[in-house]
DNA sequence: CCTCAATTTGAACAACTGCTCAAACTTCTG
DNA sequence: CAGAAGTTTGAGCAGTTGTTCAAATTGAGG
């Protein structure tokens, strides 16, 4: 699917691969879109696994920048996405999981945030996460495409600035956060 | 191609809609893979032409983010960027799509970049360009799916980030940009 | 009006697809 | 070891695909 497009996966195709004989197929999965869905499932499964070591990591905004940047996960949710698109009883299941693969992620970012000092007004968590699984689609879209060496500036500059909110973090770690904003910074626009 | 995939997009279902004969959609185009090639060409043409457009706009970022969240487009370039995944006539043209729109891009954001007062460090060309092309994408592709609100909240703070941005080059576009980096801000992590 | 080229049609072909099903085979159970 | 349940096979069917091609139709030029 990764490497031909989910059009390549046929009966046949998944037959030969798996070195059975291609009715077999329909034994366990009855129709190609029951075997879609398996895969989507269990994508999904490890999927949620990794986002909650993740987003628990000692870094979560380098390691979710980390997870995204993922080319095989990259071109498979591309895959399904793109099938979800033709065969129509893929895309309930296809559109649950990126459901609640975004709610995960915004709810631990609307926890997370505050401690990196960042204006949650002008950078939300809904933002925050759609930026940085946003520009790790691109950048792995743009690779496997073979594009030019500009998606490694991109991604060197993104990774950067993640490192750098990181350690913004684990300093502020340290004294417990200020409740009143009166100290140190000018309140307004001091990050973006 | 937009509403159900790629691999709808037959001889027999391009004529049932042109309202001609299936075969002579070959008469025109030899191959299928011609008639996607045809495809490529025309969206590249008018993507070009809308991209200077936008880039020379008073708001070029703004515009820029606009245009990135034309749900059609968005939807379109998925499609044959997948079709390219599975066809391989196909993936050298998309590249060479996705390539030259890229180079377009950043190279006006390059010079642009600087009277937004962005620091360039930080927030090279290539990563804004990613940025604001990678959430609208994914905007796009949630909108498409389906999902929850939560998009929404990403576009606006990304729409109103982006606004911001452009008030502060209107109003720095004034007074001449000061050279030295001594006045008013401090020069580090003024923005981000 | 006649001719010749360009266009349009309809039918057909081989290759592939998802899927079915009876028959053969294997494994487990009593 | 017999039988039942589960597994695997191979062949086949109906439908769709890209593509070809000869014949029919249309249109322009002399």
């Amino acid at each position: 699917m990764t490497e031909q497009g989910y059009a390549a996966v046929t009966s046949r195709s998944v037959a030969t691969r798996a070195g059975i004989n291609p009715g077999h197929v329909h034994y366990y999965f009855p129709t190609i879109d029951d075997l879609f869905i398996a895969v989507i499932n269990k994508g999904a499964d490890r999927n949620f696994e990794r986002m909650a070591a993740v987003l628990t990591s000692p870094k979560p905004l380098l390691s979710l920048w980390h997870h995204s940047s993922d080319p095989r996960g990259v071109a498979l949710l591309n895959e399904l996405i793109a099938a979800a698109n033709h065969r129509k009883a893929l895309h309930v299941e296809v559109a649950r999981l990126a459901q609640t693969t975004r709610t995960i992620q915004v709810e631990a970012l609307r926890n997370l945030l505050p401690e990196y000092g960042l204006d949650t007004e002008r950078f939300p968590a809904p933002l925050v996460a759609a930026a940085i699984q946003g520009i790790a689609l691109l950048v792995a879209r743009e690779k496997a495409l073979g594009i030019s060496t500009e998606h490694q500036a991109a991604a060197a500059a993104a990774e950067a600035l993640l490192e750098e909110l990181e350690q913004d973090r684990s300093t502020r770690g340290r004294r417990p956060p200020s409740r009143s904003p009166s100290s140190a910074e000018p309140s307004r626009r001091r990050r973006s």
